[in-house]
DNA sequence: ACTTTACAAATCTCGATTTGTTTGTATAGT
DNA sequence: ACTATACAAACAAATCGAGATTTGTAAAGT
């Protein structure tokens, strides 16, 4: 039972430890550099989850959340511009794997299907209903797919950050009328 | 030197050895079985194409080459309405190799870089091209950037050629104002 | 609520050898 | 303008065993 454990030791431990996967992989990651990486002992580590399995679960979740969360906080401040809060959500949720550095933590939840379970389906949806309540009018769902999809190609396209963010942009302003 | 032999004799064969390459990827196909697919002898596929590699580097140009052929064809016609046409040359161009049996070819193609030259950059340029003549207005370049973005977006997203069509329409209507 | 040290069991790494497959060419035949 | 057969050289796949690494747990300590 790791549930008696103080959650915010455990947070820096994510972090780190995402870190440390997105930068060797899954496989070639040990509990080893983990723990020298959050600055732990390995039994130590192991006494905060139980296994490298669950740890890397309990990684990709919280980044997961932290995403989202953001995104619904974002998506609710009516004070500022749709396009603005579209573009600051998406660029959150999707803009931010994109690049050398943090496109392996793409590529090591992908490479490592089944070690996720629903996490790949549910935080999207969840994505994808928090972008479409904010937008209004009839074709909302479909602004919200085109959104999705165009944001999915452009990850496949570019190889930084900001090439994603200027492109978005203009896909954006050609679909917000 | 194959420049001797009848052009359309090849033809045949560089699309049921296309075939061949989606079915197994460009390893585990061997001269063997494209031979037996395109009822030849072995040797006699040998005397049509010099190598496995300019075999393979023929079939994928022949396709792009009919394919982006095609595309300027429907593009051409003035009298059929713009987003007909589009959604047509996107269907062709990308709808086209969606799906368990034809995805393997982008998947071979791009699992074997360095084996196609510049046919990888060249062809989507042409096609591009293509798109953003027939867009006319000042939106023209941004509105042919977003739906290449949309096209590779969706195309990840699906896995029927159905669902490609279905959902890049709805994109193409929300783009066409 | 951890640390250090220790350890068995599972897993990965690797080089070496072998075995099987495939390529590309040749040759003789139709 | 091919086919059938055959063959050397290159290449891939499968096997294997020795060695190292890693996982997960335990125990004793602070």
């Amino acid at each position: 039972m790791t549930a008696t454990v103080p959650i915010d030791r455990r947070m820096g431990v994510l972090a780190s430890a995402l870190n440390t996967f997105a930068r060797f992989g899954y496989r070639k990651t040990s509990m080893e550099e983990i723990a020298r990486a959050a600055q732990i002992s390995r039994p130590g580590l192991y006494f905060l989850f139980d296994s490298k399995e669950q740890l890397f679960r309990a990684a990709v979740a919280q980044a997961l959340e932290e995403d989202v969360v953001e995104v619904e906080r974002v998506m609710a401040e009516q004070a500022v511009p749709l396009r603005d809060r579209l573009l600051h959500s998406f660029d959150r949720w999707a803009g931010r794997y994109v690049g050398p550095m943090t496109r392996d933590i793409q590529a090591v939840i992908d490479e490592n299907p089944g070690l996720l379970g629903d996490l790949i389906d549910l935080y999207p949806r969840r994505f994808a209903k928090s972008i479409a309540r904010a937008i209004v009018g009839p074709d909302g769902d479909a602004l919200t797919q085109t959104l999705i999809s165009v944001s999915i190609g452009i990850k496949h396209q570019v190889d930084e950050r900001e090439q994603y963010r200027e492109r978005f942009a203009v896909a954006l302003d050609l679909l917000l009328r």
